[in-house]
RNA sequence: GGGCGAUUAGCUCAGUUGGUUAGAGCGCACGGUUCACAUCCGUGAGGUCAAAGGUUCGAGUCCUUUAUCGCCCA
């Protein structure tokens, strides 16, 4: 019977989508899959943004997340990813806003109904991408409970959540310094603000006292703002300008009264030792204000001109009225001098435009008392962080806190559930109706309300996400199974902005941390780690990635090369070498596949019913190599499990690549060759090896490589079927890999590991031989090896040394330590390994001196050793204090080495004589 | 100003309770048309683990100081 032939090389295109295709149509998403008992394991997708494109730092999202969700799926848990899409408030818009430019019009010009309804038709136009290219890196998400931001539920639970916080007090509306952002023309958060150092200017000038003929000289980064200053501070104790404290001063060029005040905040010895106070456009004006009584001034308009409140220079562009009223001032004599100044500027997150504090009527939310929750949780181990340093960033920053400005001044978003009546009154409710029958109730019959017209900050709603998406504020049954989640997985860039809040409002909501451990992975650079930028035009595009190497490649190169917390510079030939792994797991699977319809054959002629081919049976007819193959796989499930359970992926992934390539494929599948050209029941346990071990590491790569794997996996299984091997696993093929139970670490056999080691080392001994002195590698060679206890041994596992170190098998001569040399005559090349003299009789070809150059400086470093343990050995604080494993390894290793250097001391005197 | 991270082979990176002779991929050198794979195979060279000090029987790993680069907070 013929079985399918697999192409020569892995073709991941002709296999991802396909292969998504069926996993998804088979329902494998879902944690329905699991058996309704089964423990969930949960993570809600740190949701992209709606129209956004695709970057590395979604993939690597996407590769860790996936990872988790399939282990837990094999594990047998429920498995669940709750998908979904940010609404991204500012950049959709701006989105949108420059879509309507280009058609000639403006968000102002067709109104807020409008452009609501072209913000959903942009949103539903592009949204569809970013999912797709989602599914493209092979996420296993439960398609079926996607969300979005702004749907309809976690609408309801934004303004459930706010009004909550309304109630209980912790939101509250007022004016107070905030972050304007003048091209946006609206406030962000303290949080999307990044301070620069710049070079600029620092203005020295004098401050007139009202009807005298004094000054008191101050110092500025930014003139314009004198138009706003409400007082002129001074320190109580300075000498300097003590008398003038509660004196007038007059503003420049506008002439308007302030008066001196004093405060100890005022640094004597930085710049002249007064300060002018602009409540109305600087933080630390504004706290002083505060304290002082101070009026607050606000001189600039929502777009950064100036107001009318600037006199003269209402209208003008900030930066504007800087020159000019500089150059008035000038002209008016009250100037000093300017300097060069290094000054700390605010600019907004998002385009980098200069960040103008202003006062302003916002909505904030008290921070204090959800910040003391969510310390606790983390304090008290409710929540872990991975890696645990950020744990450490996270406390600094709650204990820290400043109330969250969560208003803005956009169209997209979810609007401020608060209404206004005529008479200033605010109404904080679930929906309009709510709001009018406490309006009524209030107010009279006949009020009407306006609703305000801001949006909510989108955190305000991502804070929200994981329960939020399982149905909350309802008490659904998603909510009850599926909350709280398990895993938190995102950048650690949004530590403060997402993950702190959702733990806050989880406490706060749901009175459960809506997760138990956080685990932050890094940036993903460039090559040469620069941060990927479209201006450097060193971006790299995960789609153009996987196009050219394969989902997988991608997917095991960002899993293997970054650790929790740190950032990653990415390697094209990284993923290439990981494009080569995916290969070789295909073409061991082609070798096996290949080997099949003989192994059928061998199954017939052998001496063994099928049915007794599984299990025990087979395991009396194992080889050493069988033994030794099968001990280091079941080593390799159990320490990759345990890197699993510890979340150290890139260390399970490396395990197993370096499992697979360097033992599996480069040993065990050379021995099979041999096994199975020999036929009988030997072949027929060998194949039973392969077939196994390939499909065991399958599984444990399955996480990491899901397409390669899974199509592997379903070919062997085909094959298997049709050709009715006997090879299945014990519990039968499972339907899919993605859903096959999680290997169990198998049984051991130490001394084969221990035994088959030996004939490794022998093998690239004679190899390293070879290629010292230049043998052809053709060319089979005659060796002897003198093998003292590893006599029988040897001489069983002849055969495999013969092959693998392209010896004749003829003159393959196998000597007990008691026969000394039968081919003393010719002259050769020498070396030990362990017990085991390894002589190969190169007539002619090795020079006799260098030989011996090399053996004595193989004893040197021998002897070297062997002083070092002896040392160590000698020493009664190393043999007492040591652990006894320690202690016993060492000494065996010195046996070892005495008896190797006891050899090489022979070979030499042989050389020598 | 406070905090954190990085510094390991030419390059990109691993190295998690301190325990043999510090690893991988790529690159490099030499050699290979062995019927799974040249996206491959074999062999090899290459590291005072940033520097100094300390703790310890033992330090890439823990502590202190310093240097360079980077990030976060103020």
């Amino acid at each position: 019977m013929p079985i399918k032939e697999l192409a020569k090389t892995y073709d991941p295109k002709t296999v991802e989508r396909r292969m998504y295709d069926w996993w998804e149509s088979q329902g494998y998403f879902k944690p329905e899959i699991a058996p309704p008992d089964a423990a969930p394991f949960v993570i809600s997708i740190p949701p992209p943004n709606v129209t956004g494109e695709l970057h590395l730092g979604h993939a690597m999202f996407v590769a860790l997340e996936d990872l988790m969700i399939r282990y837990h799926r094999m594990v047998g848990d429920a498995a669940l990813w709750v998908p979904g899409e940010d609404h991204a408030g500012i950049a959709t818009q701006l989105q949108v806003e420059k879509a309507l430019r280009e058609a000639g019009t403006s968000r102002q010009a067709i109104g807020r109904e409008k452009f609501e309804a072209r913000a959903w038709e942009w949103k539903n136009k592009y949204g569809g991408r970013i999912v797709e290219q989602l599914r493209r890196l092979g996420a296993s998400c439960d398609w079926q409970r996607e969300r979005f931001t702004l749907d309809e539920g976690l609408s309801r639970a934004v303004r459930e959540a706010f009004v909550r916080l309304w109630d209980m007090g912790l939101i509250y509306r007022g004016e107070y310094i905030i972050n304007w952002s003048p091209g946006l023309q609206t406030a962000v958060s303290d949080l999307e603000v990044e301070y620069s150092e710049e070079d600029g200017t620092l203005y020295y000038f004098n401050y007139p006292v009202a009807g005298k003929d004094e000054v008191i000289p101050v110092a500025t980064t930014r003139p314009e703002t004198i138009l706003g200053d409400t007082a002129v501070c001074v320190h109580p104790d300075d000498e300097r300008y003590r008398h003038l404290i509660g004196e007038t001063m007059l503003v420049p060029i506008i002439k308007r009264p302030i008066p001196v005040i004093h405060d100890t905040y005022v640094d004597r010895a930085f710049g002249t030792g007064a300060l002018k106070i602009t409540p109305g456009h600087d933080p630390n004006d504004f706290v002083i204000g505060q304290r002082h009584g101070l009026p607050i001034i606000n001189v600039m308009n929502p777009d950064a001109t100036m107001n009318v409140n600037a006199g003269p220079y209402a209208g003008l562009d900030r930066f504007e009225c800087r020159k000019r009223l500089w150059a008035d001032m000038q002209a008016a004599g009250l100037t000093i001098k300017t300097e060069p100044y290094r000054l700390t500027v605010p600019r907004s997150q998002r385009g980098g435009e200069i960040i103008e504090p202003m006062v302003s009527n916002q909505w904030f939310v008290k921070m204090r008392p959800m910040a003391e929750l969510g310390l606790e949780a983390v304090r008290r181990g409710r929540i872990t962080v991975i890696p645990e340093r950020f744990e450490k960033v996270y406390y600094n920053w709650l204990e820290n806190i400043r109330d969250w400005c969560i208003s803005r001044q956009l169209w997209w978003g979810h609007r401020i559930p608060a209404w206004y009546a005529p008479d200033g009154t605010i109404f904080v409710a679930r929906s309009e109706e709510d709001a009018y029958v406490q309006a009524r109730r209030r107010l009279g019959a006949d009020v009407t309300l306006r609703q305000e017209e801001d949006v909510l900050d989108t955190w305000f709603s991502s804070g929200l996400w994981p329960f939020s998406t399982l149905g909350w504020p309802d008490d659904t049954a998603d909510l009850r199974r599926f909350y709280p989640t398990q895993v938190m997985e995102t950048g650690y860039d949004i530590l403060f902005f997402w993950v702190a809040r959702m733990i806050m409002s989880g406490l706060l909501f749901t009175n459960e941390p809506p997760f138990h451990t956080v685990y932050l992975h890094g940036l993903v650079r460039d090559e040469q780690g620069r941060k990927m930028s479209k201006t450097l035009g060193n971006v790299v595009d995960p789609i153009q990635v996987m196009d050219e190497y394969g989902t997988d490649a991608l997917r095991f190169t960002l899993l293997t090369g970054s650790t929790p917390g740190n950032d990653m510079n990415l390697s094209l030939e990284r993923v290439a070498a990981n494009r080569n792994f995916a290969n070789k797991l295909w073409n061991a699977a082609r070798f096996i596949l290949g080997n099949f319809d003989a192994l059928h054959k061998s199954i017939d002629t052998a001496d063994l019913g099928r049915r007794a081919l599984s299990g025990a049976n087979l395991a009396e007819h194992y080889t050493l190599a069988d033994g030794w193959i099968r001990h280091r796989l079941s080593e390799t499930i159990t320490k990759v499990t345990r890197f699993y359970d510890t979340y150290q992926f890139g260390e399970a992934g490396r395990q197993v690549y370096e499992f697979f390539w360097d033992e599996f494929a480069d040993w065990y599948l050379e021995v099979a060759k041999l096994e199975l050209a020999q036929g009988g029941v030997s072949a027929v346990a060998c194949g039973a090896t392969l077939v196994y071990v390939m499909e065991q590491t399958l599984r444990l790569l399955h996480p990491f490589i899901p397409f390669v794997t899974e199509e592997i996996y379903q070919n062997l299984k085909a094959a298997e079927a049709e050709l009715q091997l006997g090879l299945a696993p014990s519990e039968g093929w499972p339907a899919a890999l993605i859903i096959a139970p999680w290997p169990q670490a198998g049984p051991t056999y130490p001394q084969a590991a221990e035994q088959f080691a030996l004939l490794q080392e022998l093998i690239r001994a004679i190899r390293n031989m070879r290629a010292e002195h230049n043998v052809e590698p053709a060319r089979k060679i005659a060796a002897t090896l003198q093998a003292g206890e590893a006599f029988t041994l040897l001489q069983q596992q002849a055969p495999i040394i013969a092959l693998l170190a392209r010896v004749d098998p003829a003159r393959l001569q196998i000597l007990s330590a008691a026969a000394n040399g039968a081919s003393e005559e010719e002259a050769g090349a020498t070396n030990v390994i362990r017990g085991v003299t390894v002589r190969l009789p190169l007539a002619g070809m090795v020079d006799m001196e260098r030989e011996r150059h090399r053996l004595q400086q193989e004893q040197e470093k021998v002897d070297t050793e062997i002083q070092r343990i002896q040392g160590l050995l000698a020493n009664p604080n190393f043999t007492g204090r040591a652990p006894a494993q320690v202690v016993d390894r060492e000494r065996q290793r010195l046996s070892g080495l005495a008896e190797q250097s006891q050899r090489l001391a022979e070979q030499l005197a042989r050389l020598v004589g």
